[in-house]
DNA sequence: TACCAGGAGAAAA
DNA sequence: TTTTCTCATGGT
């Protein structure tokens, strides 16, 4: 399983290049992204982001103490901007109640976890986000790009629960914060790219080493 | 026009 | 417990 998932990882750095993901200034920037991002393309998430950063309101104080309302009204470009708004204040509060993010840095990663799926808005997905991309914990974030690719390339079954390719992924690969952080950064990148003699393949180009992506 | 995008929670079955 | 519905904009 290691070497196989390594070889598929090495195929898509070759491919694509480093990513280096998360495409943010700041942890909170990649708290707040992970939200925005539910459901909805990262370039409608670029827009809500910079709304908020030229009203300088990218600080978890600060979007609680703007009326819920104005809040919405500028995470109007990424979609479901009247539940976004309610679970950005509500991980927000959660960063105040405990300290913020660097005090929170402070706890063990399991315990970590189990907070912020405790906090309204935030599943699994996105708590591994942010374990990940802002805290630097060694997490493997399933998405259904990496569900479709790897289920494509026979690797996993994909069916599993969410917790369970987790711990597939985690135990086939080890613990490396780093090659998580790039690995699942080129799943998307390969999740996104439209094949062009396959159309919506999401996949299809690594396991059949489609000509129109992968030199033979 | 219909479908999809870097999901999650509530409601219904 | 599992499935279905709702939330919504922007690109293809």
């Amino acid at each position: 399983m290691r070497t196989r998932l390594l070889a598929v990882f090495r195929r898509l750095l070759r491919h694509y290049g480093a990513q280096d993901w998360w495409p943010a200034d700041s942890p909170f920037e990649v708290i707040a992204g992970a939200v925005l991002t539910q459901n909805t393309s990262w370039s409608n998430v670029e827009r809500a982001l910079a709304n908020l950063k030229r009203h300088h309101w990218l600080d978890p104080a600060t979007i609680l103490a703007v009326p819920q309302p104005d809040l919405a009204h500028q995470l109007i470009p990424a979609g479901y901007f009247n539940v976004k708004a309610e679970r950005l204040r509500s991980v927000c509060a959660w960063l105040l109640e405990h300290g913020g993010i660097e005090c929170l840095r402070q706890r063990e990663t399991g315990a970590l976890r189990s907070a912020l799926l405790a906090v309204h808005g935030i599943g699994p997905e996105t708590a591994d986000d942010i374990l990940l991309y802002a805290f630097d914990r060694p997490v493997f974030v399933i998405d259904a790009y990496t569900r479709r690719i790897l289920a494509r390339l026979g690797l996993v079954r994909g069916d599993e629960s969410y917790e369970g390719l987790r711990a597939l992924l985690e135990r086939g690969l080890r613990a490396d914060v780093a090659l998580f952080k790039e690995y699942h950064a080129l799943l998307v990148r390969h999740g996104k790219d439209t094949c062009r003699t396959h159309p919506r393949c999401a996949g299809c180009c690594l396991a059949h080493r489609c000509p129109a992506r992968l030199p033979a």
